[in-house]
DNA sequence: CCCCGCAGCGTACATTAATA
DNA sequence: TATTAATGTACGCTGCGGGG
């Protein structure tokens, strides 16, 4: 077989393997370079299509006793130790490659992909993330990883990115992280509302025991997501980190202002973001949109690159102001799950324009059609669970939609910049009715506020000078940064004074010592290294583990804890949620 | 055993009353 | 008039008990 005279590669010859394939090898190449492949076991056509010529012979390059005939008769030896593969063999390559790649090529995009190519592809993804993971430090506590971040969003190839955030409730554990030498499970002091990485480092024990007495543990666990805007990107941690809920609005506006700053310093434009409905981010939402609100100490456009939304001139109603740095939006998946609930729900009824909706479309639809049609479930349709989020997928699926536009009575609806202003008309037209009724349309009329924009003019300056109006003082400038952070260190050092090596031998701990005493007193025998119910205690350790390992004082003779052991001796309470919950959180 | 609804609690915020 | 204290609201989480 000729491969320059072959056009194109059939599909039996895309899914040749194993014998099959270096039978068709050595027809179409030869002897040799078939033995080539075998060695570098490529058994399947498909994987031809992820790999370059350098990749296949580079094998050759090396000094390898059993290849050394080889070698010979695929090409020559130059006295430099280089390797050149002989030409007529490079070209045969060469084909042979560019007739599969362009076959991958059309069949996907007839996408017609067969499992074998998906397979492959799956798995060069996974080797891809397990190069990433292994690569790049795991996610450490409370670090937000904006040169990852800008690592993924060159990989999207876009600069706009939208981040969410959501705190959910979780079993507080202390534990001791060897890579930063840190404590975790704390919750982190917040700076700027930017949780402090690594605050939790010590050497001394009393130190972490005075932590454990005093300090919270986190009762939460908030999570930063980022998403380039491109829609089919995946998502992307940029940081999570403990948390025990207590937290302002102007912590969580001072957070998304830091995190767009330093997204710019990357060259990366946060474009909004969205979390669940907490009050304390609907506040930092207003603050920021400045929605009847004033920020007199900080300057949010201070980057010059603000949002400018164009509000057409007759929604006097409408009003937010024109230049914003964010938009928000409450999480995609909360709302899909809402309306769904709503959708659902036999007591409400939901409706969208003139059209009500309601769950006997569906429920049609899943009686009349076979499943392959629509891939619905009976479970999609019953609001038992209300966070699934599988069943909106499914619900709000194209098979889905495409079904219910064929049927004339569940229409479609699409919202216009008109349809938005007659709803708006017609409310304000049956608010009119209720003023009727109470006879103040005169009242109204006298005053000039009886028309809608005359009303909104009025609403909007109530508003804004009313007590109604919110004034935060908090700064935002950057000597603030610097402050905060003194602070935070002197707390830090003050501890650590306190406690230094010669305080710990004194009366101040004395009740610790003595409990480390009995332990010592009654495992002591007469081994170096003692074992108390897995708590083990060590007279010596190598130098390079020393920051893993307090030292402590028992009997008056130094010993040495492993940290780790420290947190299990002072772990005296197991939090757990209530079994049902759990088994959420592990999802 | 699992799921759900209910009451109670904690947190932050908004509003109102009281005070300097 | 500006600040502080008290009260009320919303929301999510927890524990409990009932029902399937």
């Amino acid at each position: 077989m000729d491969l320059f005279q072959l056009n194109e590669l059939t599909d039996d010859m895309m899914n040749l393997c194993n014998n099959d394939f270096y039978n068709f090898l050595k027809n179409s190449l030869n002897k040799d370079l078939c033995e080539l492949f075998r060695v570098q076991a490529i058994r399947h056509m498909t994987s031809l299509s992820s790999i370059t010529i350098d990749q296949i012979i580079e094998i050759l390059t090396l000094d390898i006793g059993d290849l050394n005939n080889l070698k010979k008769s695929l090409g020559f030896v130059t006295s430099d130790e280089k390797f050149h593969v002989r030409l007529d063999h490079r070209n045969l390559l060469e084909r042979l490659l560019l007739l599969v790649k362009s076959k991958t090529n059309s069949s996907m995009k007839n996408s017609d992909l067969s499992n074998q190519y998906m397979k492959e592809q799956i798995h060069e993804k996974c080797l891809e993330m397990w190069r990433k993971t292994s690569n790049s430090s795991n996610v450490i506590e409370c670090e937000l990883r904006f040169s990852l971040l800008k690592e993924y969003s060159r990989s999207t190839s876009c600069n706009y990115i939208f981040v969410a955030e959501d705190a959910t409730r979780s079993i507080s554990c202390i534990d001791y992280d060897v890579q930063s030498n840190s404590f975790i499970g704390f919750s982190a002091p917040l700076v700027n509302g930017v949780p402090q990485s690594n605050f939790f480092r010590t050497e001394k024990f009393n130190v972490l025991k005075e932590w454990f007495d005093e300090a919270d543990t986190s009762k939460f666990i908030n999570l930063h997501m980022a998403k380039s805007l491109k829609s089919s990107a995946p998502s992307f941690i940029l940081c999570a980190y403990g948390s025990n809920n207590k937290f302002e609005a102007i912590d969580v506006l001072r957070r998304w202002l830091y995190i767009y700053h330093e997204s710019l310093i990357q060259g990366l434009r946060v474009i909004g973001f969205s979390t669940d409905g907490d009050s304390r981010y609907l506040r930092a939402m207003r603050l920021c949109s400045r929605f009847f609100v004033e920020l007199p100490n900080s300057n949010l456009f201070k980057y010059n690159d603000q949002l400018d939304i164009k509000i057409p001139d007759k929604w006097s109603w409408f009003f937010m102001k024109q230049q914003q740095i964010f938009l928000f939006m409450q999480d995609p998946i909360h709302i899909a799950t809402k309306i769904r609930n709503r959708l659902l729900s036999k007591l409400a009824n939901l409706k969208m324009g003139d059209f009500s909706t309601g769950m006997k479309y569906l429920a049609e639809l899943i009686e009349t059609k076979s499943k392959i049609e629509h891939n619905l479930i009976k479970s999609d349709l019953s609001p038992k669970d209300r966070q699934s989020f599988a069943s909106c997928l499914r619900i709000s699926s194209e098979l889905v939609l495409d079904l219910l536009n064929r049927n004339e009575n569940a229409k479609e609806l699409n919202l216009t910049e008109n349809d938005i202003e007659k709803i708006i008309n017609r409310a304000f037209e049956s608010a009119k009715q209720y003023v009727a009724m109470v006879n103040m349309t005169q009242l109204l009329k006298n005053k000039d506020i009886y028309s809608l924009p005359e009303l909104s003019q009025f609403i909007k300056t109530i508003l804004s000078k009313a007590s109604s109006k919110m004034v935060d003082y908090k700064e935002d400038d950057d000597s603030n940064y610097d402050s905060d952070d003194d602070e935070f260190k002197d707390n830090e050092n003050g501890l650590a004074t306190f406690d230094d090596e010669d305080q710990m031998l004194s009366s101040t701990f004395d009740e610790d010592e003595e409990r480390e005493g009995n332990i010592t007193a009654n495992g002591l025998s007469n081994e170096s290294q003692q074992n108390f119910k897995g708590c083990r205690i060590f007279n010596k350790i190598n130098q390079q583990q020393i920051n893993k390992y307090f030292r402590i004082s028992v009997d008056s003779s130094v010993k040495y804890i492993h940290k780790h052991s420290a947190c299990w001796l002072l772990s005296t309470s197991k939090n757990r949620l209530s079994s049902d919950r759990l088994e959420c959180v592990k999802e």
